[in-house]
DNA sequence: CTATTTATAGGCCATGTGGTCTAAATCTTT
DNA sequence: AAAGATTTAGACCACATGGCCTATAAATAG
């Protein structure tokens, strides 16, 4: 919009494939169809780091389908780094694990090589100007995933009986003070009461959760919720 | 593409909104401008809850800024519920965490109440269809959102002196079977070592970890990402 | 080849923990 | 008002746990 007003600056750009013919044609491509500036290229993930570290460009082309050490690997060294770079994957796979765990990682934008050049272009664009990328069909998937995993999550959680659901409240303030590893004396004197009615409470507890020892009632509030219940509460 | 070909079943939708004025004006639209069928409307979560068990429809368009009942808790309801009900939220706000929430209790759209009509016509579209749908702005704030909040979470684990780091693989073998809340005599049958080796191993592990009792040795642990070391070694 | 670290193991003792039983005061629910 | 659940508290006992010390074989590092 802006475009001719404002002071345009090339952004510089490294692209890294373990594929030299692939590699050369984006370049190619990148360097006629754009006026982004490609300063290096690499066909390992171990070089484009000392690369990118001599040129700190703004944008890197990550291949992510590399032999010896993975591109999704390299992303996360580089995110590291925290030297500013805006990394964009760069897969022939639409697999939402695979573009889950780009994201997740730090990536800003993630296409595939199947996809017209002047999206790649488009998606450089974007990535240059601070924004993060997804073209529609994988941005849809990416959401499913996204969806699927938060579900399995709460449901884990939530799923048939929860035991903790049986404890009294009293039996929850002695819980909560167990599962940060305080004493039978400290809880007694944390709650005003003495050290045998925390005893006949976490016995209590014990029976309830099915345990026979506090490491194991800990697990368990852990796992199932026992924190979370107010973290949920406050957070959904 | 295959319109007028295959079988076009009308989506019937349900419409929430506690203004009133806005909901007639949504259920006008949408009669008019696309061939989605309004079954009922709803001016609370509360009724709409009711009225999409009874009409079962495919699609429900909810504001999550109402008063009591908010849309964001009438969402994870309705969810609860499997109905196979496709939710869009619809608001005034482009708030990340907002749009983070209700895409984490799984709403299948959300688009602003200033967008334009022919963007909420497509959105109904796209996730009668099956997909969801963010706005392109919508979802750079969901990515920076979700980038964000997933590096602190790993920041939190890596940051600093990780004590973790001291105890010896031996040492991590005993702490992974504490962290299961086995015992001194299990955890020398597992290993096949003598109870009191166990305990030369534990009482090592509690000073490096600097704790002085099992249950905050394992807190330490879970709270320091000894568990998803592997996890993540194997997840990203 | 020595020095250090790691893994092994034992003893001793104080204290913490868990199991079981009883029981009273208080609060809920019917 | 009676029945039931909750919270409080005690006694008793077996055993697990944790602190502290020494010590040896094996592996690793310098």
């Amino acid at each position: 919009m802006r475009r001719g007003i404002e002071f345009k600056k090339k952004a510089r750009i490294i692209i890294v494939d373990d594929n030299y013919e692939h590699l050369s044609g984006i370049k190619e491509l990148i360097e006629i169809e754009s006026d982004f500036d490609v300063v290096a290229t690499a066909t390992s993930a171990s070089v484009a780091i000392s690369l990118i570290k001599k040129y700190r460009p703004e944008i890197v082309l990550m291949d992510i389908n590399m032999p010896e050490k993975d591109g999704l690997t390299a992303i996360a060294e580089i995110e590291k780094l925290e030297l500013g770079v805006r990394i964009i994957a760069l897969t022939g796979y639409d697999d939402p694990d695979l573009i889950f765990r780009a994201m997740k990682i730090g990536a800003k934008g993630y296409i595939l090589k199947t996809m017209a050049s002047a999206q790649l272009i488009y998606a450089i664009d974007e990535v240059a100007a601070g924004k993060i990328y997804l073209p529609a069909t994988l941005s849809s998937r990416f959401f499913e995933y996204f969806q699927r995993s938060f579900k399995e999550e709460t449901e884990e959680v939530e799923d048939e009986e929860n035991l903790l659901n049986y404890l009294t409240q009293r039996e929850e303030e002695v819980l909560d003070l167990l599962t940060q590893g305080i004493t039978y004396k400290g809880v007694a004197k944390k709650l005003f009461i003495s050290e045998t009615t925390v005893k006949t409470h976490v016995n209590n507890i014990f029976q309830k959760l099915q345990v026979n020892d506090r490491t194991q009632a800990v697990l368990y509030a852990l796992n199932n919720g026992f924190l979370n219940k107010r973290k949920v509460k406050i957070a959904i």
